[in-house]
DNA sequence: ATGAAAGCGCTAACAG
DNA sequence: CTGTTAGCGCTTTCAT
């Protein structure tokens, strides 16, 4: 490994200089600056990264710790972190905690110990503790899901999505819309019961009918079994993410049901296969990518110091997209 | 911040001793380590993670640079490897170098001054510049495509289930199957055009008709008109990758042509929602989780010196997944 | 504008 | 078995 000292032992000046100038402090003069750069470049110089690290207290890393690392609209928001993240010069320590807060916690700890200088999170819920990262004056923006605590955030009406969603359901003329949502203690998933119930009571229909599942396909597929065999069952669904979605379809085929004939649904999120299914499935789509790079914004400008006032809240607006599986036909 | 000293203090020892009980040096007194532990516990403590990487010159992390993060192939690679990197205790530094070699040699050259203990790669192709790392003396493993120089490597039979899918599309009754696949510098593209030149010839058909798109669903949709106005035009494609598959049916959809009735399809990589499209999707699946976790472990031996020998390579097989798309109706 | 030297927090010789 | 101490490679005072 060729160091610091080895450039300047090759360009006749200090470790200082070399330091220096590599970080283009301007107080170098511009021969020697050439002089280092050309050394550097002829050693192959890299600067060690956990040396620098370890003197300045701080990485160039910035952890991003996600729900779920194999739902699209999560992956979505990682390409918006990375890209202003890279922009910045920062790299992304991308932590899948797979909607489990045993795993969270272990990732807001590596954040921690691995001194990053801010991190991005989803949390699993409103009790998730990050009361070591805030004591050691980590900068934290909170992503999708909100915090107890006062706190940078990027989020999405989602109530007000879900409300969409199903009124738009009503609207179609589905008499007994059911939501299947995710795990209880998970925000999201209670925002958007939360919008459903909301929706039924404005619309002083039919009581609400609801199941709390895990946000995969199996979860989908089993709070959907568990729907159909309730009496009375259900005609149509609000499905809280794109991934239930697919297990939901998949639990109504098994039992021979249509969808839009038999049965309707929405969900929350779009998905790139969405408008390919049989039919197309409508969704409340978020803008995942510009969540993604709004919370890396919101993060690069606390890091740089350049704001450090009260918490910011950047919240955007969801967008129904009515395709055919909820039409009644 | 609370350092190692600290925790010496309040436990009444040295700090060499507070190091050697928190790593379990054996050789510490078990009253002491006792003490240590719980002096630790009372004030916090965290150990350093960058110092103690640069003293040990090597970090508690391994880099994963793959090739698309919105490829559910290579997420499920990630969580492959996660999985087993967790086991051991190491972080993952999860990057998507998005198919283009610039940001790739961007992130090795991270891995390599991020001093990462080992780094994962799917290559974009065999041209990939490893040997900064190599140089470095950093364990490497090399997943999906294959590199120029010998190295640990986790591959599946591509050529192999390339042939099987087109063979499979001849043996179904398409006359003039084309072949849609990856960027021409992309090995995994390369690969794929080869089985399914490799099977044509062995049936003595139709002349190759490929063309090469990126490994996108745009890509697969220019992909696809590019072929079907091409005189004469094909009437089944055997596609590259999930996300190309999508843009290939998109185009399909735009014309009006219907799957498994004017045209056939089949594609590399099964995907959740490949059964629910209409028609459902055949596939050649590969085992996306079990590359990640062998790969992981490969790279795990590497790194605990527990494997010298030369480079091993695991290959995987791959699995024909008839469903619909690829059946003349 | 440049250099010498002091550390960042930890681990691992080395001494005892 | 435990303590003292010398660094790991870099940045950043502090002198000059």
């Amino acid at each position: 490994m060729v160091k610091i000292g080895d450039v300047a032992r090759e360009a006749g000046v200090s470790v200082a200089t070399v330091s220096r100038a590599l970080n283009g402090l301007a107080t170098v003069d511009a021969e020697l600056t050439r002089r280092v750069h050309e050394a550097a470049g002829r050693l192959g110089y890299r600067p060690n990264a956990i040396a620098r690290g370890l003197r300045r207290q701080k990485t160039d890393v910035i952890a991003l710790v996600i729900s779920d690392i194999a739902d699209p609209f999560f992956t979505a928001i990682a390409r918006g972190v990375e890209d202003v993240a890279q922009a910045s010069g920062y790299s992304v320590l991308l932590c899948n905690a797979d909607e489990d807060p045993g795993k969270e916690a272990r990732y807001l700890e590596v954040a921690e110990i691995e001194q990053v200088a801010g991190v991005l999170l989803s949390p699993h819920s409103a009790a998730t503790d990050v009361s070591r990262l805030r004591a050691a004056g980590v900068p934290l923006v909170v992503i999708d899901r909100p915090l107890a605590e006062p706190v940078d955030s990027v989020m999405v009406r989602s109530v007000e999505g879900a409300m969409v969603a199903t009124s738009h359901l009503l609207d179609e003329g589905w008499l007994r819309p059911a939501c299947i949502t995710g795990p209880a203690d998970a925000a999201t998933a209670q925002q958007r019961l939360e919008g459903y119930e909301q929706a039924l009571s404005q619309a002083g229909s039919t009581t609400p009918l609801s199941v709390h599942a895990s946000f995969t396909q199996d979860g989908g597929s089993s709070a959907a079994a568990t729907l159909l065999d309730a009496d009375p069952s259900p005609d149509a669904f609000f499905v809280a993410n794109t991934q239930m979605a697919l297990g939901v379809i998949a639990e109504l085929k098994r039992r021979g049901l249509r969808v839009s004939h038999d049965v309707g649904i929405i969900t929350f999120d779009d998905a790139p296969w969405a408008p390919f299914l049989d039919p197309p499935v409508s969704v409340v789509a978020q803008p995942a990518y510009e969540i993604g790079r709004a919370a890396a914004k919101l993060l690069m400008d606390r890091i740089s110091g350049e704001e450090t006032g009260d918490a910011r809240s950047i919240v955007l607006a969801t967008t129904l997209i009515v395709r055919e599986s909820s039409r009644r036909a």
